[in-house]
RNA sequence: GGCCGAGUGGCGGAAUUGGCAGACGCAUCGGACUUAAAAUCCGAAGUUCCGAAAGGAGCGUGCGGGUUCGAGUCCCGCCUCGGCUACCA
């Protein structure tokens, strides 16, 4: 009696195919090879509590690519690894004491126990960690790299793609020094201000609980540590930098061929938020009598003439970033961020204590608190004032927080008539507002700006205006909430048509003479008023205009912003990779802030072994109180030397694995060109959208760094990206323990088994669509298998054997039909990752044979291989059944003969007016004409169209026939 | 607040891209097999109304409009849910 047993056959085929190295992958490829095909999975940090259901998702999509296309003659790379470093082992490690390393690797056997279960064709032999020092060492090696770099936004070249770029990253000895450093010393300094891997004095994310800085990506929104939720303060503190702005522009520019879904390609576009817009220069001078300040003014306008604009404002000049310089003559006050060095020479003495308390206060602020919105803007006034360069007007300057020092300048020009944030503080602060952009009476009207009674008194045909005014509106798309107001504008009219004005311009007017009347900023575009000669120019040629014009006084200049930052690279911890790092120190054993890399031949620089991890509550991190040995050493020049003892984040590891896959185990690179050009790119990436922006945004970063010098050849790591989307619980929620709705696939295989597991996770939905989990769908796909099982094995022999109903019998034309249909559906849909359906498909075809009493053997032995990919097991297992005596991961994929498609006849529906009337059956190839007699014949349409006039026949071929009748 | 995604039976989902809405599966109900159950097999079913029945009529893809011979699919406006993001000038 062989029931379908899952363990017997999963664990039988498991060892086979370890036994018989079948997916194991050379180089080179094999005969008869159709190509390449990398296929990579976002690799797991192997934490303690194994694998969650959400894993075998995509990794079962991205086996079943590999399985079909195996078959299908491709040389196919698909390796599994670990991303193994990181905060839990070592949390776990100050808890009980346990060395990381101990922990990890335990966790990985665990991992790799688990995947290995459910059957993965991955080429273990390629497996590795980031731990490992051999990885390590590589990634210490591309540090190197990093730090060895320096990006020339200038240098025009021609990459190992063929592709002329201008900007490259060039080594840091192919930096140009300027005359004015001198030195050896002077040297190494003014070089290391350049380098892509720098040093810098930072605000950071200083987390007392974790005893550790975090990136701004690991403190959630509201203030506390992603993990562990602990509260987070800011702290100055010396860390490491790479320098991913350098890219910005290769990074934004370079993704638009990339075959990524548009949605992510938005997330990265927004990340690296460039803008683009304008610096301007306001003079503020050494003197805080207003009257001093106009006379200096001029003179200082005049020489800017001259000298044009410079790289460096000065002390007393105020430079912003602006993205709309067309609002320049609105700006009513300039903000400067509190941090700006501009403070302590603007400052005047009535207003020092309130500034100089205001800034102490915003110091110690977290970054929570200062972003928090729902809370009212905060600023004090300088006492300071600028002068607008377009007007000469004197406006007051403030510091506010809601200004970034680290984005744009760090002081804008504020102008409340068309910014929200300025809007929203020059009401805190009662500071003017004056329109310089006019809206559309539509919106005006929308936000309340006129009261009908200041129309009083004017005469003319307001009715008539009115209506018109809508109808415009109306055209124009504008909201129901300024439509209803005109609507009820006319009503109101209709009664006393006496004293309105012609509403668009009136408004128009009214909002210029009487801004306070608006209740928000209007962003939007317009004609510029209250402009002086740009009166009347739209904002785009405003824009274009006034930055000209600045730039030849010498006031500003076109500029470009990015939001993206500079990556804060190093952590205080101990289960991270060490930088590859010396420090020289002098004789009192100070840092001389001075470094020198670690050689090369002398890599890997191991972790030291250390039993205390604890944080001791300060930012030093474990590896400082390393053992002297380690840490210490003295150079051949006699000079003396200490480690860097921060180590690099966990992204670091994560950055460049998919290079290393291809080459895992050169120990004299780390890949081989000639690899590196054989595999790379990955031709298809499947992860979870949780790493949509940085883990892909700082992989692509490395890679075109080592693209640049020279050492990858392709610009982008990733050819085609798809994110899979999240499994939800039963209960529609996120699975989390709290919540108790958590699945455990171990349970699931020991249950049902992996192929049933495999099998459910892709028919559940679309691979990239959050779906819930449900244990009686499992249940489903389990049954599934079973009918096939018995469908091929006789159930009531003794042993596995086929049932006697297979026989080599050729198809009926039925049969050729559904299996033909089958081939070429379930193709298709593995083509475009549409697993679900493809599975439905197989499902169709099962309960077509399953009723056959005779069942011929080549349907079976197609369906068998074409169910391989996505229950692999049971596949192998019927294919032995079945008479092969070996595996079928490398057998043809079954193809479709389309003439075996081709049905004579088709039903097709007769609709009257649209509506389904009828079925009618014509042949396949039958023309309009020829299915509009067809149907006319049909009694049921004859009922339909009897005794009405018949206006319209539309015909279909192959689809429809639809009347229009009247009458 | 911004951006992205999604709303289709009791549930997960399908629908050749404008042409028979609900494939396939789950749950449900009925039947067969069985002493009985499990397993398995066969069958029914969007919904309302009319009819004893066969059958028929209407309504149906979040809501309201529009385009079209024809709309789940296209356009306009709105609502709800989910994800990401957080003053970037």
């Amino acid at each position: 009696m062989p029931r379908y047993d899952a363990r017997r056959i999963e664990s039988k085929w498991q060892s086979y195919w370890d036994n018989h190295h079948t997916f194991v992958t050379s180089n080179t490829p094999p005969e008869g090879s159709q190509g390449k095909l990398y296929v990579l999975d976002m690799f797991p940090y192997p934490s303690g509590s194994g694998l969650h259901v959400g894993h075998p998702e995509g990794y079962t999509a991205t086996d079943i690519v590999c399985r079909y296309n195996r078959m299908k003659d491709k040389h196919v790379l698909h390796p599994m690894g670990w991303d193994a470093f990181g905060l839990p082992a070592e949390q776990h490690a100050i808890n009980t004491g346990t060395h990381p390393r101990e922990t990890t690797y335990t966790n990985i056997d665990t991992f790799r126990r688990q995947l290995k279960m459910l059957g993965f064709s991955y080429d273990w032999s390629r497996e590795l960690s980031t731990t490992d020092e051999d990885y390590y060492r590589w990634t210490q090696w591309i540090f190197l790299q990093l730090y060895d770099t320096w990006y020339d936004p200038d240098y025009e070249w021609t990459g190992l793609d063929g592709v002329n770029r201008v900007g490259r990253g060039r080594p840091i000895s192919e930096l140009p020094i300027p005359g004015n450093v001198k030195g050896d010393e002077a040297v190494r300094r003014y070089q290391d201000t350049r380098r892509l891997a720098y040093q810098s004095e930072a605000p950071v994310n200083w987390c007392p609980a974790l005893g550790t800085v975090l990136a701004n990506e690991e403190v959630t929104a509201d203030g506390k540590s992603e993990r562990g939720d602990h509260p987070v303060e800011r702290r100055k503190l010396r860390q490491w930098m790479l320098r991913i702005t350098a890219y910005a522009e290769r990074l934004l520019g370079e993704l638009e061929p990339l075959d990524w879904s548009e949605s992510i390609k938005l997330l990265q576009r927004n990340w690296i938020g460039k803008s683009i817009g304008a610096e301007v220069d306001f003079y503020v001078g050494d003197t805080t009598d207003p009257e001093t300040q106009i006379l200096e003014f001029a003179p200082w306008k005049a020489a800017r003439q001259q000298v044009g604009f410079p790289d460096h404002p000065g002390d007393f000049v105020l430079r912003v970033y602006t993205t709309r310089p067309d609002t320049l003559f609105g700006a009513t006050y300039m903000v400067v961020a509190p941090e700006h060095p501009i403070v302590d020479h603007i400052t005047t003495l009535e207003q020092r204590v309130k500034v100089d308390t205001y800034r102490d206060i915003v110091s110690r602020k977290s970054d929570l608190d200062r972003t928090d919105l729902a809370k009212q803007k905060t600023g004090v006034f300088t006492g300071a004032y600028a002068v607008n360069p377009v007007n000469g007007k004197q406006i007051p300057i403030w510091i506010a927080d809601y200004v970034l020092m680290s984005y744009g300048t760090g002081a804008i020009m504020a102008v409340p008539a068309h910014d929200e944030r300025d809007w929203e503080f020059a009401q805190s602060f009662k500071l003017p507002n004056t329109p310089v952009v006019e809206p559309p009476g539509s919106w005006i009207a929308e936000n309340n700006v006129c009261d009908t009674q200041s129309w009083r008194g004017r005469e003319e045909d307001a009715l008539t205006l009115y209506q018109e005014l809508l109808k415009k509106w109306k055209q124009e798309g504008a909201r129901p909430a300024a439509t209803d107001k005109l609507e009820s504008l006319i009503d109101f009219s209709q009664k006393a048509p006496e004293w309105m004005d012609g509403l668009e311009q009136g408004l128009a007017r009214r909002y210029i003479e009487y801004p306070q009347v608006c209740h928000k900023a209007f962003t939007g575009e317009g004609s510029a008023i209250n402009s002086g000669e740009y009166d009347g120019l739209s904002t785009a040629e405003f824009k274009r205009k006034i930055t000209e014009d600045l730039s030849a006084g010498g006031l500003g200049k076109q500029a470009t912003n990015y939001r993206l930052r500079d990556w804060l690279f190093s952590r205080q911890r101990y289960w991270g990779e060490p930088f590859p790092i010396w420090h020289e120190l002098d004789d009192e054993g100070k840092p001389t802030g001075l470094t020198r890399p670690v050689a090369v031949d002398e890599l890997p620089v191991t972790l030291p072994d250390m039993e205390d991890f604890k944080p001791k509550g300060t930012p030093d991190p474990p590896l400082s109180w390393a053992p002297d040995e380690w840490l210490y050493a003295t150079a051949e020049d006699g000079t003396r030397l200490m480690r860097e003892t921060n180590s690099m984040p966990q992204w670091a590891g994560s950055c460049w694995y998919y290079l290393r896959f291809a080459d895992n185990k050169n120990s004299g690179a780390f890949i081989d060109p000639e690899v590196e050009k054989y595999w790379l790119p990955v031709d298809l990436y499947i992860g979870g959208a949780e790493h949509a922006v940085l883990h892909l945004l700082y992989s692509r970063f490395w890679h075109k760094v080592l693209f640049d010098r020279g050492y990858v050849s392709t610009p982008e790591p990733f050819q085609k990206l798809v994110n899979q989307g999240m499994i939800l619980g039963e209960n529609n929620e996120k699975m989390s323990k709290s919540r108790g709705n958590v699945i455990n696939p171990d349970d699931v295989v020991t249950q049902y088994g992996a192929d049933s597991l495999r099998l459910y996770e892709m028919f559940m939905g679309p691979l990239e669509q959050v779906k819930p989990w449900s244990m009686s769908g499992v249940e489903g796909v389990f049954r599934f298998l079973g009918r096939v099982w018995r469908m091929i094995v006789d159930e009531r022999a003794e042993d596995v054997t086929l049932s006697p109903a297979v026989q080599d019998v050729p198809l009926t034309d039925e049969q050729q039909r559904v299996l033909h249909k089958t081939i070429k559906v379930v193709t298709e849909d593995i083509e475009k990752l549409s697993f679900n359906t493809a599975i439905s498909r197989m499902m169709e075809f099962t309960n077509v044979f399953t009723q056959a009493d005779v069942r011929p053997k080549s349907a079976m032995e197609s369906l068998v291989l074409l169910l391989s990919p996505f229950a692999p097991h049971l596949a192998e297992e019927l294919w032995e059944v079945l008479g092969h005596a070996k595996t079928l991961a490398y057998e043809p994929w079954p193809t479709h003969d389309e003439s075996m498609l081709v049905e004579n006849e088709v039903e097709v529906p007769v609709q009257v007016n649209g509506k389904l009337r009828a079925k009618i059956m014509v042949p396949v190839d039958a023309n309009p004409p020829a299915m509009q007699e067809i149907a006319e014949a049909s009694e049921d349409v004859q009922k339909q169209i009897e005794g009405k006039q018949v206006v319209k026949v539309i015909a279909v071929p192959g689809r429809m026939v639809n009347f229009v009748v009247k009458g």
